[in-house]
This record gives C-alpha cells, structure tokens and sequence, in this order.
DNA sequence: GGGGCATGTGAGAACTGTTGTCGACTGACC
DNA sequence: GGTCAGTCGACAACAGTTCTCACATGCCCC
C-alpha cells in the first residue's frame, strides 16, 4: 500500500513550484527554511518514488550530483543553461530513430538513451554569471 | 611545467590495454593487483589529467561513478552494452546538426551535448548477465 | 653530471552525496 | 478506536572523490 503523506505532497509540491534542475540536498534545504521538519532520507525517498512514478526526471551533473526536474511524460530531452539552470524540454524524432537505427546496426537490443545538451542562454550570454548546473567534461 | 612520470605513463598505458569504460578505482585496484604500489589519489590525478589532454573519455554512470575509456580524437558518442561493458564509438553528423539547431533555436550559445546509447550487445542478449554498466534511470 | 626547486607522489583523512538502519509514528482498513 | 504495515526522521554507514602534507623526483640551469 502507497500511502499519501504530508511529506511525500510537500516535496511534489516544491517540484510544482520550481523551475529548471533542483538536487534533494537543495530541495531539503529549501523545505527546512520553509520551517518544515522533513528529514534529508525522506526528500531521498521521496524524490526517487517520484522518479520511479515519472514524475520527475533525473540527470547526473558532471559533479555526480543526480538533480531532478518535473517534466512532461512524454519521452524529450533537456537543453540545459549551465550559467542560470534554466531548463527547456525538447523533442528530437529525428535523434530517437537515429539512435535505434545505430544501436540496431551493431545488434544492441533493449535500446535506452540520454541526451543533454548544455549551453548558455540568451540572457546569460549577456551577463556573465556563476555556473550552478556543469556542463559535460567533454563532448560525447 | 608538467613532467613525465612513471605512475603517469603507467596509467596510460593500462588505458592503451583495456576495452570499453572502466573506473578510477578498478584502475588502480588493477595496477596494484599488477604490482605497482601506485595510490589512489595518483590514479585520480593521472586519469584527470588525461581526460583534460583528450587522450580519454569520461561519463557517469548511473550510479555516479565516474569511468573512463581511451577514445579517439574526433567528437563521437558511445554505445555501451549494459551487460559486459562492452563500448563502441558511434558517429552521428544528424545528431550534431539537431542539437546545434535546436540549441539555436532557443538562443543558446556555446553549446555542448552529451549522448549515451545503452542497450544489451547480441552476445549477452543471449546468455543473460550481471550488469557492471548501468544504463539511464529513465530515458531523456 | 650535480644542485636546486617546483611539481608529483602516496597514505590516509576529510568531504560530499546517497543509502541503510531502527525506533517511533501514522494513515488506511477493519 | 484498534491493528499493523508503510512511512518518518535522525543518524550511522558507505562509496567515490578530493584534499593535505611530508617526502620523493624529474627537469632546468650551470
């Protein structure tokens, strides 16, 4: 039986409000400053129930910190600011079959992808700011 | 001034004889099984230094582990089986466009993109395995 | 070839993010 | 309201990585 509690809508909720990526550490710290008691194992938790529901959708920054985003359910990738956070979900049919048609061609079955992209948004291409999101080591 | 050293030769060289990614730790755990009394940290620094001078690759795993593979100089993506390890480096000049394009679109500059494909080889499709690469926690 | 010194090394501590543990709590079903 | 499995929260434990620091050594200059 999955119970619905306080907890578990408090951290949804938190997803409904926030734009862009957002680690559990962060997520904790923003509830505990709200004055909610909610302990660090219980946003784990309930951060990877939502994952597990698709809810939400996790990468790994280049730091190995996973960060989580509420997204649409449909299969898409992220174009990610590395200097602000912001975050667009895109669409690509075009890389979906690609990476079928590859993956089929050396005879990989069970096919899963990910796809990231980093760059600099308008806005901060502007201003130079911090980096809160890593973009990747290098280009893979 | 960066000198040649032995342990960093060593590292390299133990990147020139394996196959597919593997990790900071199983590196040196090999070495040392080899005899070399080379350290962890050495091992860090030497695989660091590597991926900076291109000479390797790295991703994460799912499981945040950072693993790295010998690779070639030109830009390419991976096709990792998720059962033995086993990589392919993949081309994809389409992929490239789209995320250039897409990245565009939406005012982006200075643009990176990560792509991982993982999936079962043909091989261990047959004869199921244990899994020492894992793939995404969810497809994006 | 030898001296000097900046850089690299290695052992282990420390740090960070995450997961496991355990007693207490509580929501759902009766 | 009673029961009890699922959940909570504090904290320990864990794994991967980075930092520290005393010591070693590769390279430049003579």
């Amino acid at each position: 039986m999955i119970r619905n509690t306080r907890q578990r809508a408090a951290v949804n909720a938190v997803f409904d409000e926030l734009e862009g990526f957002h680690s559990a550490q962060e997520v904790h710290a923003r509830m505990r400053a709200a004055g909610d008691t909610i302990g660090l194992s219980t946003v784990y938790r309930a951060v990877q129930a939502l994952v597990d529901d698709g809810e939400l959708d996790s990468i790994r920054t280049d730091a190995g910190e996973a960060i989580y985003r509420r997204c649409s359910a449909r299969h898409h990738h992220h174009l990610v600011c590395r200097a602000c956070g912001r975050t667009e979900e895109v669409e690509g049919p075009t890389v979906e079959r690609w990476a079928d048609r590859v993956a089929g061609e050396h005879g990989f079955v069970d096919v899963k992808h990910t796809l990231e992209i980093f760059g600099t948004c308008a806005a901060c291409h502007a201003t130079a700011a911090p980096t809160p999101v890593d973009g990747p080591a290098r280009q893979g």
